[in-house]
DNA sequence: CGTATCGGATACGTTCATGTATCGAAAGGG
DNA sequence: CCCTTTCGATACATGAACGTATCCGATACG
């Protein structure tokens, strides 16, 4: 009863993976069970053995995803310990491309949670584990570039933000690249707002002086 | 013929009033016709009478909601037309305030637009006229505050950007607002690095690594 | 007023997804 | 090698949502 039997694993695995697709392509509340399981190979029997419902699979299935997303950011800046803020940024971005698919899922996960009081801190803690990820690295060769974050946790949520709020306008014009142009121009704004040279002593804050210490 | 009929109007108003409320509470694709009939008072007969689909109703309520948000905006922008880019931005935020409800449906939407290729450029288009709306008095309140903008489009592109991307970090954490401190912060942050106070003659050009400004 | 048309309600039949309960086959253990 | 347990398939009953077709009341119009 411990034991996780490889066997099922391997169904649960599929099913998850079978379940990114389906929601992606036919939105999350208008999927049904039987088309999870018949893209995975399975039938319904399978299913009801492995999750109560789709709400949990739906949750299991982007907590996988999701974190898999952080292990391989971390990993691709691991790779690249002294890059500067440029090369970082481009590290960061190719490790977490903007996918229309996964995109799609999120938005829906995302007001999913929103009307779901348990899921809010589910996606809260999630977000926080990202600006965990991305803060020591960006912060660090920010360093190395003669740059001194001022508040971390503000460009941590900066940087979160400007990603989520450009895949958007990526995605919506595939033929073109200017968004991505932009994407990555206002990134480059961001990280020079949130930091200040370290040879300057003259610290010019921007209108309203925040200098806070939580 | 021509005469679309008091009544028939006003049921029409009330079903769409009706979707939003359903479609937040629920998530769209869970919703169904008799819910949103329910709610409005009516019964499916009415809904088959002025719609043929509930994807047509969703379409229908964005579209008169977001125009609504717009013409909002526009009139509240409108009367402060000497104001500082700070004035300007609460004016703005104001007129336009991060609301649980239509965030949701918001998001829900998008992902629908992003799988279905004909609402793409609904999107697309309603996106351009919310930037439309915002660059003129942001680039004259810029102008009055001494500053002036380098690249408009690229600016109204991170405004939106920005707006969409913390709105969720502002109601994911409903009871603190640090998150709603620091989405103003971003904000100006984003107006003045799109911008150049008119006294310095040195134009530093955007992209690579630059010292900061003023 | 009377009448014709329009708009919404009611009453179908149908399809489809759900969840459970049962069955058979594949692993694993002695 | 058998026996037990586990896992997924099959069968079934139920309920819900759909879309249509029809009917009736209200509204405009002569």
């Amino acid at each position: 009863m411990a034991a996780p039997t490889a066997r099922r694993e391997k169904t649960r695995q599929r099913l998850l993976v079978a379940a990114l697709d389906v929601f992606a392509e036919e939105g999350f509340g208008r999927s049904t069970v039987e088309q999870v399981c018949e893209r995975a190979g399975y039938t319904r029997g399978a299913f009801y053995s492995n999750f109560s419902s789709l709400d949990e699979l739906f949750l299991a299935m982007w907590e996988e995803r999701s974190s898999q997303l952080i292990t391989g950011l971390r990993a691709a800046l691991a790779e690249v310990p002294d890059a500067t803020p440029d090369q970082a940024l481009r590290a960061a971005l190719r490790a977490i491309p903007v996918d229309d698919a996964w995109y799609r899922v999120t938005a829906e996960f995302t007001a999913h949670a929103l009307r779901t009081p348990g899921l809010r801190r589910v996606m809260a803690a999630r977000e926080q584990a990202i600006q965990d990820t991305i803060l020591p690295v960006v912060v660090a060769a920010l360093g190395r570039a003669g740059r001194r974050v001022t508040d971390a946790a503000a460009l941590g949520q900066a940087l979160v933000a400007v990603h989520d709020g450009t895949s958007v306008q990526v995605l919506l014009e595939p033929d073109s690249d200017t968004a991505r142009l932009r994407r990555e121009e206002l990134f480059q704004h961001v990280l020079e707002s949130y930091s200040t040279p370290v040879n300057t002593p003259i610290s010019t804050p921007v209108s309203t002086p925040i200098t806070e210490e939580p």
